[in-house]
DNA sequence: TAATTTAATGTTATCGGTAACATTTTATAA
DNA sequence: TTATAAAATGTTACCGATAACATTAAATTA
C-alpha cells in the first residue's frame, strides 16, 4: 500500500506537506503542491481511514440498524439516511436484526468497535433499551427511528401512528363496514401500541363496539407460519366484513391466508394497512394504504443525528422529536358494504 | 475511551499482556488472565477495531455493492450475505448505486480509502469495467454477483438468465401465446442480454418471428416516467397477447401503464417476469415468474470471497463462475389462449 | 541593511492496538 | 543443587495518519 511517507520521499518533502496538500490545510507554496499531487497521481495514493479515523477520534461514519432489510419500507428509509449521510459528509453503514433482539445485541457491539460516530435504529422493541442504555453509556449518539422505547429518552421521529389507524379505520366505516378486524405487530412494540389505541378510539367514535376476538397481536417480521393468523381467522364469528393491517407485510399474509380458503380480496373482504410497499406499491387491484413517509424518516433523522453529533459538547440540548403524517392513498383493496 | 493501557495500569500488568487476553494468543496464567478480564468487565472496555486493522493490515471487513436496494431480490441477496459474512467472521459494509455508474464510483472510492478485505459487487453494467479495473489494480478482491463484464475475469455468481427466458417463453406458448412481447434491461447489462438472447431462442424453437418492435430496452431500475413503455405499447401493432419482463419491477411498471389504458393482467394481457417479489410474491393473482435464488446469490457469493481473500498469494487459484438455475414458479398472471 | 513578520516546511509525539524479540519466573531434568 | 527448558510477562517498534510545536526561508518594515 502506498503510503504519504512513500509519497513524500518521491516528492523530496515530509509527510506532512503531504497530508497538508490531501487536506488542504495550513499554507503550501503552488510549486510543491502540484508536485506533491503529481506524485500522488503517479503512485495511485488513496488515504487511509482507518489511520485517519484513528488520530482525529472520528470516523465520518454512521451506522443504521432497521429490523428487516427486505421490508420496503425500511429500504426507502435506507436511500434516505444514505442520502442525508452523503450530503452531511458521512458514510453509511448497515444492519438487519431481523426484529431480533440478540442480532440486534451482535450490531450494537459491531457499532462500538467500530466507533462510529452516530446510529440510527429501529429498535426490535421494547426489550431493546438494553442495548440503548449500553449505547447512552458508551456515549455513542443515537437516534431511534419508527419506534420509541420506553424509559429511553432520545431524538427520535416517529409516524403519526394513531391518527393513521383513525383514518383507515374512518375510512372503511365511510363505506358501510361496521365488522373490523385487526391484525397487528407485537405490543412491545411502540408502533403497534399506538396503531391498537388509534384502532380503538376510531371504533368508540364510529359507535361501533371493540371485540378483542377481532385483534391478533403476532409479529411485524415476515415468516413462513401462519398458524396464528389461520386460528385468528377461525375464532372470529361472524369474519370481519374489513381488516386493518398493522403493516404491509402483515396485510400480505392475510391475503395468502385468506386466499387458501377461497377468500378474496376486495370481493369477499376488505383489506387496508400500514406502509406502502415500495416499487410495488401500484400493482392494480391494490392496497389502500397509510403510507409513512419512509424516506423522510431516513434523511431526517439522519439529519438531526449529524446535528447531535456536532453539538456533542452542548450537552443541554433537548431531545427532538418528529412526527410524520400519515397519508392515506386509497386504491382498491376496499369495497362498499350496503 | 478506555483503552488497552488503561485496562494494564488497573490490571497492574502490561499492554501486551491485555492484548494477549483478549485475543487469547500466548501463554496466560490463570490469576493474571481472571484479574485483566476483571478489569475490563468493571471498566466496560469495548477493542477499538479500527487500531487493531491498522497494525494487523486487515479489517474484517466486506463491502457488498447493489444496484437497488429497493428491490427484494438485492435485500434477499444481502441477507444471504450478512449470514455468510457472519459465519466468517466478517462484517459486512452496504452501498447501493442506484444503477447509476457515478455512484457506484463513489463508491468504489469509499471501498478503497475503508481498506474492507474484500468486495461483492453487483455492477451497474458494462461501463462498471473501469471500477473493477480500478479494484484490481489495488488488489481488493472482488467477487461479481448477476451481471458479468466484458473485459473482466473475476470470481462470478450468476443466474441461467437465457434459460429462464427460455422457460418463461416456453410457458407462454404452451398456453397457446403466439404474440410475445419482451421489456428488458439496458443491453449493456450483461443479464439484460443473455434475456434478450434466451427469448430469442426460444421464439425460433416455437417458430415464432422475431419482431423487434415487440421488444423493448429500457432500464432495470424503477422510475416515475413511464413514457418509453407507452410509446412502446403504441408502436406494437397488434398488441402482444403477453409480455415477458426482464425483471420484477420493469413487471410492475407494465402492470401499472397497461392499467391507464384500461387493460388488466391477466384477463387482457399475460404477464411474466425474471424474480420474485421478496415478501409480496404471494400476493393473489400474482405474477407467474422465473425465482433466482437470490440469497443463494449472496451466501455462496461471500463464500468464494471469502475463500479468494484466504487464498490470496496463491493467484494462480482460477476464476470461479456459479451458475444458479432458474426455476418458474407459476401463479396466476396468464390466461391461456384459443 | 538589520529587525520583524509571515509563509512554507519539518520534527516529534500520539491515536490504540499487535508482532517480534527480550527478559524474568517457574518447572523440569541432569 | 545447578543447568536447562518452558511458561509468563515485558519492551520496543510500527501500522498510517495528524496536531502541536519547531524551524527555516521569504517578504515587509523600520
Amino acid at each position: 500500500m502506498v503510503t504519504i511517507y512513500d509519497i513524500a520521499a518521491k516528492a523530496g518533502v515530509s509527510a506532512m506537506t503531504v497530508s497538508r496538500v490531501i487536506n488542504n490545510t495550513g499554507k503550501i507554496s503552488d510549486k510543491t503542491r502540484s508536485k506533491v499531487r503529481r506524485v500522488m497521481e503517479d503512485l495511485n495514493y488513496v488515504p487511509n481511514h482507518m489511520a485517519r479515523s484513528l488520530v482525529l477520534q472520528q470516523s465520518n461514519l454512521l451506522f443504521l440498524l432497521i429490523t428487516d432489510i427486505t421490508n420496503p419500507f425500511y429500504t426507502t428509509l435506507a436511500r434516505g439516511a444514505e442520502d442525508a449521510a452523503k450530503k452531511h459528509g458521512y458514510r453509511l453503514l448497515f444492519g438487519n436484526s431481523d426484529e431480533s433482539v440478540e442480532k440486534e445485541k451482535d450490531y450494537v457491539d459491531t457499532i462500538l468497535t467500530t466507533r462510529v460516530d452516530g446510529v440510527l435504529v429501529a429498535p426490535a422493541g421494547d426489550p431493546s433499551l438494553p442495548h440503548l442504555e449500553t449505547l447512552r453509556k458508551h456515549r455513542v449518539p443515537f437516534v431511534l427511528l419508527d419506534r420509541e422505547v420506553p424509559g429511553m429518552d432520545s431524538d427520535v421521529v416517529l409516524g403519526d401512528s394513531k391518527e393513521g389507524a383513525r383514518k383507515l379505520v374512518d375510512h372503511l366505516t365511510s363505506l358501510g363496514h361496521k365488522r373490523i378486524a385487526l391484525i397487528n405487530g407485537s405490543p412491545n412494540v411502540s408502533s403497534a401500541r399506538l396503531r391498537l389505541e388509534g384502532y380503538k378510539e376510531a371504533l368508540k367514535l364510529n359507535d361501533l363496539q371493540f371485540d378483542e376476538n377481532y385483534v391478533l397481536e403476532t409479529a411485524f417480521e415476515p415468516r413462513s407460519d401462519l398458524s396464528d393468523i389461520e386460528s385468528w381467522l377461525n375464532r372470529m364469528d361472524p369474519l370481519p366484513t374489513a381488516i386493518v393491517a398493522g403493516n404491509n407485510v402483515l396485510a400480505v399474509e392475510v391475503i395468502r391466508t385468506l386466499h387458501n380458503r377461497g377468500i378474496t380480496v376486495p370481493e369477499h373482504m376488505s383489506l387496508v394497512c400500514f406502509d406502502d410497499l415500495g416499487p410495488f406499491s401500484d400493482i392494480d387491484p391494490f392496497l389502500t394504504v397509510v403510507a409513512q413517509q419512509a424516506y423522510q424518516f431516513g434523511y431526517l433523522g439522519t439529519q438531526m443525528l449529524v446535528e447531535r453529533i456536532q453539538e456533542r459538547e452542548e450537552t443541554g440540548m433537548p431531545w427532538k422529536k418528529i412526527v410524520l403524517p400519515a397519508d392515506m392513498i386509497v386504491r382498491r383493496s376496499v369495497s362498499e358494504i350496503d
